[in-house]
RNA sequence: GCGGGGGUCGCCCAGCUAGGUCAAAGGCGUAGGCCUGAGGCGCCUAUCCCGUAGGGGUUCGUGGGUUCGAAUCCCACCCCCCGCACCA
């Protein structure tokens, strides 16, 4: 006997030796094009990889066996920094990266010390991840797999038209932008790459000039508009400043603010350090109002935040507040030699009105949270609060020159321009919370020159994108929203890099095409890719013009051929395979990447091709989650997709994930569930022999068309739900319901052979997409020829639904299980049943009340109407029946009540042939079933599929 | 803060965009039984509370409302998860 987890290699080998899964245009079908996002070659693919990659494999063996020509391509992604970063780690000596690849992949040893070379280390994840790929049963077309990067030239040149043409569009620019960067490595600091800081971005202060005699306080805030409200400025009166000459002028600011300064743009020269005790006393100019204000110290100032320089609006700044009140309450001022004449002048100065709040805010909000002084942390919920009202809710009071009146939104964008315009401002960048490299130096922002960007931003861009989401399939249906609102979100986005691996730009070969922008338009490649290579096509003769005619059907061929080089014949018919696949049916990823790359999918889409070659459909699924927690390789939490595949097999592996979730909840991996799904699916070959073995040959009766009335049911909600992508649902409906259909009936009849085999070799075709290697081993077993694979998808035929057999069978449930709750209650022993069946009258009674129900009467209506229709005699005592009815027919609702009334059935003989199951079932050792007298016992009238039944 | 998605019977989760057929599917767990040399698998039964007749009571985040009738519709509130970028 063949264990399900050897069934992998036999069948990978037959459907490949078939070359079942190579998809070539074919004009008499109609076409699927399915993708999953390349995943990054710096590592395995883990069960996360797994689940989304099955939902789509499972999907087009749907469509498959539906009868379209399907093609599902696969490729590589080594595009990017993480590659190069960890062969870097290992040329270094670093154990931390060594023991990731040992530990958590399993690479052996002389393997990771050839991953010195990034190219080596992701040929060899390519390499081991297509094993699994093959292995997992992904019914992939291989002709067409490729990797990225300029290591794969063909492809780079594909890229390379992409950026011509986002270009050409007008969708490429170039400018600056500010990144948090560490001065020891001299590259940006992404998440991954933090001890500390994680989501931790750079922020724009406003830098404000309180112009000195001979030189000039550069304080940096967030709030410029308050500036009508500044009393003074603080410094740090422990801190170190410097005094340097910023871009020709004089500035003092703390000594780290003068090296950030000098990666933002800026021309710094450092002329000497000195104590900001220096400075108190001193007065300096205020701009906007021109008031001269003093320098006083301050401890919440921050020495390595911003400039260390802060202005002082104690009105509506709770820590300015708080250092003034202490400063005049405490004994800094005589140790600082503040004369009392310059801090008695100091008082608050309101200057925005703010509903809810007086004069002050500030001071309402530092004594309402009774805060004690300025180093207690409960200062920043006080500013948060003032600030976030403020700015939503505050008016610039009077006294605020030409910005009285205006919202706080208004002026601070207002006070921006002015101080810009008048030299006394400008803007600075700064981290809001400590970022460690993982080097252990502390990151700090840099403005990177040069940045070429995607104008993702563009709003005509966006509202065709928009448009083309709107007539994509998404599913689910809740994550639509989300691509609505990521479109309206998106800004510019830096679409090169310097470092990593990947494609140079075109025009600019110091830059490299990031990841995120060579991934969103390569399903056009999948395309063309495998005839480019049989047809010994070389990268130099994939001009721009080519892809623009294959593409775009830019050009003339004639012409075209001549000057590329390349054969008239070929290009017609890169042309047409293109047109024959695009647009892509289906991509398919988890939820993570709607953010980003399905976005960018869209959108580039919309910039590059026609309006028909958009995509069709949008798949998003939730995150893996191992064992109920979050997938993390650093805390070692990590399944990878081939462990799993050993461990329980191809079909368990897909099934378990499969089960697991739908929609965007997360799916949950348990070893447990896949140990139980790989048996189950052990099982099921042995079921199959085993009831086949013990079943007979007799002639068709009521039960064995119960399970096949049944079986189109499950045929009918598992293709419904994989029209959807619900996966979960489909599965559950074409493995567990089914498995239920099959149970009652072994249970309930010794099966009948050809019922049996009719039943699984439905069954198997249901299987199928999910498990396909156990579905093609019940189909040779079963002496079935040729590939379930690439069968026909089972038809729901109306002809095998037997709504009478149906009826029967949840009569003879019902029946039993009234038996069991009767036997439950009373406590005394009962040996015997009598079941009292509805005789003929009864049904008509039904019929009537459920046609006055089906036209929406009220209860004493329906009553009213059918007692009208009985002879004048038999009105007597039919009222309580009929209220019976009624009560039965809500319960069971219009549409059971439907079937019951169009199908009589004849429940008498159905129960009498049932009597052994249900004495069996139930315990008793006799029954019999009668067909008068029933209405006598305790008032209760037999009604149609609800017998009365006496114990006794 | 902004945006997206959720809160269901021990757990996971279906149902909720077409209100009654919902005490509420399925899987898991738990308990008992069958099978087995013993396991595992498989199979059967039970699993909100109460009930000496198939019934009743109370449930679907909280509080209101609409309706003959609400897990499902409306309003308010509370709580949880995920994104917020230059990176895969």
């Amino acid at each position: 006997m063949v264990a399900v987890d050897e069934l992998a290699e036999k069948w990978v080998k037959k459907w490949e030796e078939a070359e079942l899964f190579n998809a070539d245009p074919r004009p008499d079908k109609e076409k699927i094009f399915v993708t999953f996002p390349f995943a990054y070659m710096n590592g395995p693919l883990h069960v996360g990889h797994a689940f989304s990659a099955t939902r789509v494999d499972v999907y087009a063996r749907f469509k498959r066996m539906q009868g379209y020509n399907v093609l599902f391509p696969w490729a590589w992604h080594w595009t990017g920094q993480p590659v190069v970063s960890a062969a870097q780690k290992i040329r270094e000596g670093d154990e931390r990266q060594r023991k990731i690849f040992v530990e958590m992949d399993g690479v052996p040893e002389e393997e990771v010390d050839r991953f010195v070379d990034p190219v080596y280390l992701a040929s060899y994840y390519t390499r081991l991840n297509r094993d699994l790929v093959r292995r997992i049963g992904f019914s992939i077309d291989w002709r067409r797999e490729f990797h990225t990067t300029s290591h794969e030239p063909l492809f780079s040149r594909f890229v390379e038209w992409q950026c011509v043409k986002l270009r050409e569009a007008g969708y490429v620019v170039q400018g600056t932008h500010p990144v948090a960067w560490c001065p020891k490595d001299k590259s940006p600091t992404q998440d991954h790459d933090r001890l500390e800081g994680e989501g931790v971005s750079p922020e724009q202060y406003t830098l404000v000039k309180f112009r000195l005699d001979d030189a000039t306080l550069v304080a940096a805030t967030f709030r410029p508009e308050t500036l009508p409200g500044a009393t003074n400025v603080w410094v740090n009166p422990e801190g170190t400043y410097v005094k340097a000459e910023v871009d020709g002028e004089d500035w003092i600011v703390s000594r780290e603010a003068a090296a950030k300064l000098s990666e933002q743009l800026r021309n710094v020269t450092v002329k000497r350090e000195l104590k900001g005790s220096e400075l108190l006393g001193r007065y300096c100019k205020a701009p906007v109002t021109g008031r001269e204000v003093p320098v006083l110290p301050a401890l919440f100032v921050g020495m390595s935040v911003a400039t260390g320089v802060v202005y002082s609006v104690p009105a509506h700044a709770p820590y300015d507040w708080l250092a003034l009140r202490d400063l005049k309450s405490g004994d800094a001022r005589l140790k600082y030699g503040i004369p009392a004449k310059t801090l008695s002048s100091v008082e608050p100065i309101s200057i925005i009105s703010l509903p809810g709040f007086g004069e002050f805010p500030a001071v309402e909000a530092v004594d309402r949270l009774k805060v004690t002084d300025q180093l207690d942390r409960k200062g920043e919920a006080a500013t948060k609060e003032i600030y976030t009202k403020e700015f939503h809710q505050g008016r610039m009071k009077q006294n605020c020159l030409k910005y009285s009146g205006m919202t706080v939104s208004q002026a601070k964008e207002a006070a921006v321009l002015d101080l810009k315009e008048n030299g006394d401002g400008g803007s600075f960048y700064d981290l809001p919370d400590a970022v460690i490299c993982r080097c252990g130096t502390r990151c700090i922002v840099k403005i990177l020159q040069g940045q070429w960007f995607l104008t993702y931003n563009d709003e005509t861009w966006k509202e065709r994108s928009l448009a083309a989401i709107e007539r994509a399939k998404v599913m689910p249906a809740e994550a639509r929203q989300w691509f609505v609102e990521t479109v309206r979100w998106l800004r510019e986005w830096p679409c090169a890099r310097k470092t990593g691996l990947g494609t140079p730009l075109p025009w600019d070969a110091e830059w490299l095409v990031e990841t995120l922008s060579d991934s969103t338009i390569y399903m056009a490649f999948y395309t063309i890719v495998h005839i480019l290579r049989a047809e010994g096509v070389r990268p130099e003769q994939l001009t721009v013009e080519v892809f623009d005619y294959v593409f775009l059907g830019r050009g003339e061929a004639g012409e075209l051929s001549r000057r590329a080089g390349v054969k008239e014949g070929l290009l017609g018919r890169l042309r047409a395979e293109f047109l024959y696949w695009y647009p892509v049916d289906l991509r398919n990823s988890g939820k993570d990447l709607v953010a980003n790359h399905l976005t960018f999918f869209v959108m580039q889409h919309v910039a590059l091709f026609p309006e028909e070659h958009a995509p069709r459909g949008l798949g998003v699924n939730g995150m893996i989650q191992l064992e109920g927690a979050r997938m993390s390789k650093s805390h070692g939490n990590f399944v990878a997709a081939k462990q799993a595949v050993d461990s329980y097999g191809p079909d368990a592996t897909r099934a378990t994930l499969l089960a697991s979730a739908e929609g965007m909840d997360d799916p949950d991996w348990r070893a447990k569930n896949a140990l139980d799904m790989k048996e189950k699916l052990n099982s099921m070959l042995d079921m199959m022999t085993k009831f086949l073995a013990s079943s007979a040959d007799r002639p068709e009766a009521s039960l064995d068309r119960w399970l096949l009335s049944v079986m189109q049911q499950r045929i009918r909600d598992t293709g419904r739900a994989l029209e959807e992508l619900k996966t979960r649902t489909a599965f559950q409906s074409a493995f567990f319901s089914t498995w239920n259909d099959l149970r009652w009936y072994v249970r309930r009849t010794k099966p009948r052979r050809e019922t049996l085999l009719e039943f699984f070799r439905t069954w198997l075709l249901l299987l199928a997409p999910f498990t396909p290697f156990v579905a093609e081993e019940m189909n040779e077993r079963l002496g079935g020829r040729g590939f379930v694979s690439a069968a026909p998808w089972p038809r729901d035929g109306q002809e095998r639904v037997d709504p009478r057999a149906e009826l029967a069978e949840s009569l003879v449930q019902g029946v039993v299980e009234d038996i069991k709750r009767i036997k439950d209650v009373v406590r005394d022993t009962v040996g015997s049943a009598e079941i009292y069946v509805a005789d003929g009258s009864m049904s008509r009674l039904l019929e009537d009340v459920h046609a006055e129900l089906g036209s929406g009467k009220r209860d004493g209506e329906v009553i009213r109407e059918v007692l009208a229709k009985a002879a004048q005699k038999d009105r007597q005592g039919l009222a309580g029946t009929v209220q019976a009815i009624i009560k039965y027919s809500r319960d069971a609702g219009q549409q059971t009540m439907s079937k019951i009334v169009s199908n009589r059935l004849d429940e008498a003989s159905v129960l009498t042939e049932a009597l052994e199951f249900i004495c069996g079932e139930t315990g008793l050792s006799s029954a019999v079933v009668r067909t008068e007298g029933g209405g006598v016992k305790k008032g209760r009238v037999p009604l149609p599929m609800k017998p009365v039944i006496v114990l006794s």
